[in-house]
DNA sequence: GCGTCTCGCGCG
DNA sequence: AAAGCGCGCGAGACGC
């Protein structure tokens, strides 16, 4: 059962139930019922628990937030939005209306944080017609020989942005004095005014100028700095540190230092803390669904940055622990599940690379990393691009999965995950994020570059499929073990690519690691069924983040 | 002054 | 050892 949410022009919202009353046949429509907006929560809870439906609106930062402020939950949600992006861009649903449809009201980026309205401001209209819009993605589905995986991707994808709500609703637990005092021994205390530098930051920039004779030298600019650093006699082309490194001179031990003290002050420094740690909470805005592979991206406080050297400010409450996990080397898995490469999948029954070594593809694990991620990414130069014909000819099911993904971008063609999203079209609008010499289609040198991009499309994107599944799998279970306990139950507070981190008073984290293994099995199987592929993750139970790995 | 681009670096 | 994917962000550089 569905409910489609709408919200009313002059207020209030409308209810409409959405039913199969046999299986197999199309969906029936039923009577709306229209509640003001006061009653929404209330019709939203009543309804959840009595039918536990699938909730149906436009997007779900419209909905969520307000609904999550006032303690109401739900556990399932279609958001159309994200929806008919990927239906409406995926392979699988040609010939359907959605497939390839010109631009339309859905086609919108995510409400940003200011479209979100607040508890007590006035509420944005729903974009038009989310029955209409409802039902023709339900036909995209449903007539598609890729059905099964677009069910389940769609309801990923759903559950996502649900996760995404709630986690930026509880915040990442962050202790602002134990950030302060990071900061104050990285850089020196914190200057009385903004925009001077720490003492130590001081030092370091006498200590560069001095070394290169450059007694007013901006060392934050590098048209300057890269000047003076080749009027002293460093054969450099730029002022990167990997460049910086290979250079003996006494001004790079200073220079690195300075930089990645900068960068600490710049990227996570106060003026960070103040704007957004809050009551010992980070709250990040996350955008599911905002990388072309189906990554999420966020907006705003770069959470899916987070350097090593702050997350010791990652803090649990009192009594709580912090369960964090990773899936261990998860895109090559992925790589082995898409291509069924029995052979890989026998090298991944322990360690992944330590099983590359052991099946003689490469003498050390440093050497079957560098080797995969080159196969992974299309490397064909360096030590990289050495080492990736070895792989081939161990694994080389494996490899030719990836060689034709890369192919088919090179001729023009677009390519899918195994759930059914489908790569842009190059030179399609999307492209406006990509990088100007590949938004031009595949010729000539571009098109290189863009079977680069559609070889590693295939793994990022399942990958990111594998981890949505991961995600809500945990979510479920842990609503399922421990909603008696309210506030107090362990909750998702932070989701990193293959890595998340759950929130969880201390006497039951010996349940919620399990809940998080098993989570990660399930995973597996709902994407590769019965393959032999195994998705192992490292589970660590910390105070503080730095503590894992 | 304002918007946009490039660089450099943090993360996976 | 430094070329091979996907991002966000801030500062400086640049053009108007």
């Amino acid at each position: 059962m569905f409910i489609v949410l709408r919200r009313l022009p002059d207020g209030g919202a409308e209810l409409t139930p959405v039913g199969r009353p046999q299986p197999g046949t199309a969906p029936v429509v039923g009577e709306s019922v229209v509640v003001d907006e006061a009653d929404l929560a209330m019709a939203v809870a009543t309804r959840e628990v009595e039918t536990s439906p699938r909730w149906v609106w436009d997007d779900t930062r419209r909905w969520y937030p307000r609904l999550l402020g006032l303690g109401v939950r739900v556990a399932r949600c279609v958001d159309l939005r994200l929806c008919h992006a990927l239906l409406r861009g995926s392979e699988a649903t040609v010939g359907s209306e959605l497939h390839g449809a010109a631009a339309g009201p859905y086609d919108v980026a995510q409400a940003g944080v200011d479209d979100v309205a607040g508890l007590f401001e006035v509420v944005p209209e729903s974009l038009p017609d989310p029955v209409g819009e409802f039902l023709r993605q339900r036909r995209a589905i449903e007539s598609s020989p890729g059905r099964g995986g677009l069910e389940l991707l769609t309801t990923a994808e759903s559950t996502g942005a649900l996760v995404a709500c709630e986690m930026h609703h509880r915040g990442i637990p962050w202790s602002a004095t134990v950030h302060d005092r990071l900061l104050t021994e990285a850089l020196g205390p914190r200057p009385a005014r903004g925009g001077e530098r720490p003492v130590r930051m001081r030092d370091d920039v006498d200590e560069i100028r001095a070394a290169l004779g450059a007694p007013d030298l901006n060392p934050d600019s590098p048209a300057d700095l890269l000047k003076v650093l080749q009027r002293a006699g460093l054969g450099v082309a730029s002022t990167s540190k990997w460049e910086l490194r290979r250079h003996e001179h006494p001004v790079v031990e200073p220079l690195l230092r300075y930089k990645r003290r900068q960068r600490l002050l710049v990227a996570n420094g106060w003026a960070w803390l103040d704007a957004w740690v809050r009551q010992g909470r980070f709250r990040p805005d996350y955008v599911p669904g905002g990388v072309v592979t189906g990554r999420w991206a966020t907006s705003g406080g770069g959470a899916l940055q987070l350097p090593k050297a702050v997350r010791a400010a990652v803090v649990a409450d009192p009594g709580w622990t912090l369960v964090v996990a990773d899936a261990s080397q998860l895109e090559p898995r992925i790589l082995t599940g898409l291509s069924r490469d029995v052979a890989m999948a026998a090298a991944g029954d322990g360690d992944l690379y330590e099983g590359i070594v052991a099946s003689g593809a490469v003498a050390t694990r440093a050497e079957a990393k560098v080797a995969m991620l080159g196969a992974m990414y299309g490397a064909t130069q360096g030590e990289s691009g050495r080492l990736v014909p070895r792989l081939a000819r161990r694994f080389p099911k494996a490899m030719e999965y990836v060689e034709a993904a890369a192919r088919t971008g090179e001729a023009g063609g677009v390519v899918s995950t195994l759930l059914g999203r489908s790569s842009p079209r190059p030179g399609e609008a999307v492209a406006a994020d990509l990088p100007p010499e590949m938004d031009r289609g595949p010729v000539g040198r571009d098109a290189r570059a863009w079977g680069r991009f559609t070889r590693n499309f295939v793994v990022q994107g399942t990958a990111a499929e594998w981890a949505l599944c991961w995600m809500g799998a945990t979510r479920a279970a842990l609503h399922e073990r421990f909603a008696g306990r309210g506030e107090g139950a362990p909750h998702l507070v932070f989701f990193l690519h293959d890595e998340i981190v759950v929130h969880s008073p201390a006497d039951v984290a010996d349940e919620v690691v399990a809940i998080v293994e098993q989570s990660a099995v399930a995973a597996g199987r709902l994407l590769f069924g019965e393959a032999p592929v195994r998705f192992p993750v490292t589970v660590a139970v910390v105070d503080d983040y730095s503590q894992a790995k």
